[in-house]
DNA sequence: TTGAAAGCGTTACCAC
DNA sequence: GTGGTAACGCTTTCAA
């Protein structure tokens, strides 16, 4: 042994682990990845060596060679309850090929977006994940060389980039659908935010389901935010018109639970008065007391096959542009025939 | 110019742009980060040509310089809806600083948190936020050198990294006391998994109560999840003893909206014939329907925070080792004084 | 089976 | 002000 560098100071380094053995640099990398090239004896003193002074390979040296971060950016403009099972689906997927899910949160902030477009085109990350809302306008697409990008829950607006996804305006239909095939005719809408890109195809499918049914669709309520006091705010003003809807298609889960909630504490009853649907089967429907009758997005499979797509395109491979993924109705305690 | 090599192929680097203008690599790199020490004509002449082929700094060899990987790990037991309002605020801070927060979540298993901590002790990250019920075992503490490491929402257990936390004991004992300020004499726990940490310090909180009011803790429900779902579960159980509660302190808000939803559903009123309180303050509970009375944590600032104290740590600071947040009860419409 | 050395793209020190 | 060049820590030819 040379001048022992075990004691204290800086994290140990290939080179110090070749000089305690008086081997040089290339068999201990050997010994560590290709054990197969090397005589069985010097694997084991290296790994010895490695063990007593706690070496660690330098992730960041590693992977300068290669032009890996193995990080992707998850892009979302806000952090919303279904994004969390949505972040579920992407983890296990990154988990299991090594690789970290960074959020990054934009606020629909386009400004905000662009400096994270800015740091991945600088090799932060091999890939994008793009969760509802979260625009890449076409700007920085032109700007610099992105790595590969995939949207998630919904279809890029400008279609450059694969997706994995669900039929917003089927699920809608379906929805409303079931209101209808209950007996339903006065039929209200939360509409959320129409900034919303998921949230107007939602409506879409809403105003289509009516029209086919040849019924009325005057009758909807526009709101700012997608939260319970939005909805219950919204249910409010629905409730004040001439003829009160006996059922109400919320554009999502939030509004429909303040909606239900609303109509709760005005002394009406749900569903006996009136019926209530909303969209995306959160947990906070199945809570609810009475429990949310909901459209179902698979959350997790959209997160964990959006990844899997990002990880094929990273890896070279092409895939199939635009992956739909079937919702379904959940009937449960918020629905039934109308009382009239 | 020399041979142009501006036409496709690779990502530009810096010795291309400095080819570009007959000038060295080191003059390059000063006009992008040390522009005063320069001829503000090279300055400018650098800055046009690194936009006219699009060059991009190369982050991982500037990291590879430097030694930072402005990745932060996220390590958390759990994907809980109380952890989205921390991510917010872990993201926030991370934001601000130009660090990437990525989410590595373990589901309780041991092996996997410490692939984790190898990947980080390979330096994929300069520090790791350790959220609720991710334990840090002593093993890796050891075996590593390991980043700053900083505890979020409880104490480390083992009492070796900084914290940014809440008093779980405190904050039940108030919740409690809110119950039997109120007239409440039998009071019941739903408790939730005793292997959670902050499982067992909230229900010493209500212990603690209890005795300090002379009140007997006999009635009290231990579940395997934090669910709705368990929390109906458990209601059930407490409605069927010979004397039921007049009042439930439950272990966080899931398990008590699934109170609520079964003591509804048994045709008791809430609060009525029984009382409930909570503990976190999601947004789950000011949405359900009766609103529910619960414990405040301050989630967005906890990760503020928390990611503020990691982010001193990293740059050399030292910092106040455990750090508490105030919590506070929040009076809705769960709660009332006992009718009998 | 092992070693020497050339990169990977930057930054920073030391000259000029 | 600017250029040469040695790191940063690793992987991988190419030679021996």
């Amino acid at each position: 042994m040379r001048h022992s560098k075990l004691a204290g100071g800086r994290q140990a380094t290939l080179a110090i682990v070749a000089a305690e053995l008086g081997l040089s640099t290339a068999t201990v990398s050997r010994a560590l990845h290709k054990p197969h090239l090397l005589n069985p004896g010097t694997v084991e003193r290296v790994k010895t060596m490695v063990d007593r002074i706690g070496y660690r390979p330098n992730f960041l040296a590693q992977n300068l060679k290669t032009g890996r971060t193995y990080n992707i950016l998850v892009v979302v403009s806000v952090l919303t309850p279904s994004f969390l099972e949505i972040l579920r689906g992407i983890q296990q997927a990154a988990d299991k090929a090594g690789y970290f899910a960074a959020i990054a949160h934009s606020g629909y902030d386009a400004r905000r977006e662009d400096q994270y477009f800015d740091q991945v085109s600088s090799g932060r990350a091999d890939g994008v994940l793009l969760l509802s809302g979260a625009s890449a306008g076409e700007a920085r697409t032109s700007r610099y060389r992105l790595p590969p990008i995939v949207s998630v829950l919904d279809a890029d607006p400008a279609g450059l980039f694969p997706a994995v996804r669900v039929d917003h305006r089927a699920g809608a239909g379906a929805a409303v659908n079931h209101l209808i095939g209950l007996g339903h005719r006065r039929i209200a809408h939360i509409a959320g935010n129409p900034a919303s890109r998921i949230a107007r195809q939602r409506r879409e499918g809403f105003l289509s389901a009516m029209v086919a049914a040849g019924l009325a669709a005057d009758e909807s309520a526009v709101t700012e935010d997608f939260t319970p006091e939005a909805g219950a705010c919204a249910m409010e003003s629905l409730l004040s018109s001439r003829q009160p809807p006996t059922a109400v298609f919320a554009a999502n889960d939030e509004l429909a639970v303040g909606a239900v909630g609303h109509i709760l504490k005005a002394g009406l009853s749900v569903p006996g008065d009136i019926s209530v649907t909303g969209f995306d089967n959160l947990p906070l429907g199945r809570a609810c007391t009475p429990a949310l009758t909901t459209v179902d997005v698979p959350m997790f499979d959209l997160g964990r096959l959006g990844m899997e797509k990002l990880l094929r395109l990273i890896g070279g491979e092409t895939v199939v542009a635009d992956e739909v993924l079937p919702t379904g109705i959940i009937e449960r305690s918020t629905t039934a025939r109308p009382s009239g």
